[in-house]
DNA sequence: CAGGATCCCGCTAGATACTG
DNA sequence: CAGTATCTAGCGGGATCCTG
């Protein structure tokens, strides 16, 4: 086993972690990236919201915390701060405290995020177009005699 | 009641569904996709385990109810079976009963589950790649002194 | 404004046992 | 083999109150 190429070597480090095992720490990454909210704040601080036409400008978008929540209908806060902050600590956006009289709390997505982001956001722009072709589906299934 | 302003028609029309609202169906949907073990089946649907190499061929890959338990380190039948039955409704994949000696049921992906299935392979695949980084990221987070 | 802390309910995932 | 059925513990997540 001397000889092995740089390219090998670089496949067998990037499959060393496969998510199908339980014990492999990305199955728990993808477990909780698998999120409804995180799928969400990461859609969310992507794009902006007014205009989601002029999508994917290049630079990330920072949101403070009360547009996060309103952004993301029927939150509670719990759950969106415990998204932000599990997201923080790995490294997908960055919390910025700005001492002004209220204070200010913003947040933005890493680069590590933002690669994420586009991932997440194919997902919901899915969830958006298939809607009816899952709905017709669904009725199709209930509705068979069989 | 039944009149809609016009703002309202126009908000329909133009963004149909919109998962950022609460009570938009395609939020359910996202929740339902953003979920562990449908990102597994999807993404062991899709492609071949043992040789992943030769990925994406362009038919989708049948498998057995047994080997997507053995595949899915963990899972229980019962998660197992209602993912199944859900991604089935939801016209992701179709179930098909051979009656030999010992029933055999196979799964496989349908057009609209394989579309699925190369966002979430992303979504895996990134899990997996970036590992390490949120690992360290990790670190420095639980570490910081602030 | 942006959370932290706490209580508590509900659903869900897991384990176990049974079946066609 | 490929499930179904049942029971239960656990915790995800909402509601509420409080703070810097």
């Amino acid at each position: 086993m001397p000889t092995m190429t740089a390219a090998q070597q670089r496949a067998q480090a990037k499959l060393e972690y496969d998510a199908f095992l339980a014990s492999c720490p990305s199955r728990q990454l993808l477990d909780r990236i698998s999120d409804k909210w995180v799928s969400l704040v990461l859609a969310a601080l992507g794009s902006d919201g007014p205009n989601p036409g002029k999508d994917c400008a290049g630079q990330p978008r920072s949101m403070r915390y009360s547009e996060l929540s309103r952004r993301l209908a029927g939150v509670s806060q719990k759950m969106l701060t415990q998204t932000l902050r599990t997201l923080e600590r790995d490294g997908l956006l960055t919390r910025t405290v700005t001492p002004t009289v209220p204070v200010t709390v913003t947040y933005e997505l890493t680069d590590l995020g933002y690669s994420l982001h586009h991932l997440m956001r194919g997902i919901k722009v899915w969830a958006e177009t298939h809607m009816d072709e899952v709905l017709a589906n669904r009725e199709k299934y209930d509705t068979r005699t069989t």
